[in-house]
DNA sequence: GAATCGATGATCT
DNA sequence: GATCATCGATTCA
């Protein structure tokens, strides 16, 4: 069942939960459909929470956070990576999800290809394990924020390619809670949610 | 397997 | 000029 525009209205952590066990699709042109079913997400929050892009107030980069939810944020990081975000609510908070990891379902040979692995050789977790590398299989880049990620809005091919979220297709994951990864401020919160069983996590739970 | 470190550029102070 | 929601190569074991 593919979500719509209400399900991103929650706050982040309510949402980040939710996208456990999710599959998240990406079709463009050129690199066809590939899928997965989300393994590791992170909740970010408004201005209160200092390790997010929105703290202190909207800049241009965190704009998007502060707009409706159910669309796509990406931002390039470390000088050679691109992380997506969705934006959440509740209308006028500013918030997002990370998702940091997957497991391949469909386009596993077009992922390998996009990451430079062979893709006979290759464990899923060096694939998708990883919010960069979750981002540079999928083929998403700048060109991508912005775009939405609800089935209603992106059933029109966007510029870059089309994004969708479905859930309630997979069996029920286990989700637990850790603290996020690789964040300074506010280093305690524990707003990192993974399925403990996957072989795909970027680092196992704490 | 675990720890360390450099790459590389947008963003913000 | 420092920081960074990262990754992969290298080192040591």
């Amino acid at each position: 069942m593919y979500v719509g525009r209400a399900f991103f209205a929650a706050d982040p952590v309510t949402v980040a939960r939710a996208l456990v066990g999710a599959v998240l699709e990406v079709t463009a042109p050129g690199t066809g459909r590939a899928s997965g079913r989300i393994v590791e997400v992170e909740a970010y929050g408004g201005p209160d929470d200092p390790a997010s892009h929105a703290a202190g107030g909207p800049t241009p980069r965190s704009a998007i956070m502060f707009g409706p939810p159910g669309l796509a944020y990406v931002y390039f990081i470390y000088g050679m990576h691109h992380c997506l975000n969705v934006v959440t609510g509740p209308a006028g908070s500013a918030g997002a999800v990370l998702i940091r990891a997957l497991e391949p379902l469909e386009g596993r040979d077009g992922m390998a290809v996009r990451r430079g692995l062979d893709p006979l050789r290759c464990r899923d977790r060096d694939l998708v394990g990883g919010p960069g590398r979750v981002c540079q299989a999928l083929g998403i880049d700048l060109a991508w924020n912005g775009l939405p990620v609800t089935a209603r809005a992106s059933s029109v091919p966007g510029v870059a390619g089309r994004l969708r979220l479905a859930v309630g297709g997979e069996p029920r994951s286990r989700v637990v809670s850790s603290c996020r990864i690789g964040v300074r401020r506010a280093a305690e919160v524990p707003w990192r949610f993974c399925d403990p069983d996957s072989a795909c996590l970027s680092r196992p739970p704490d």
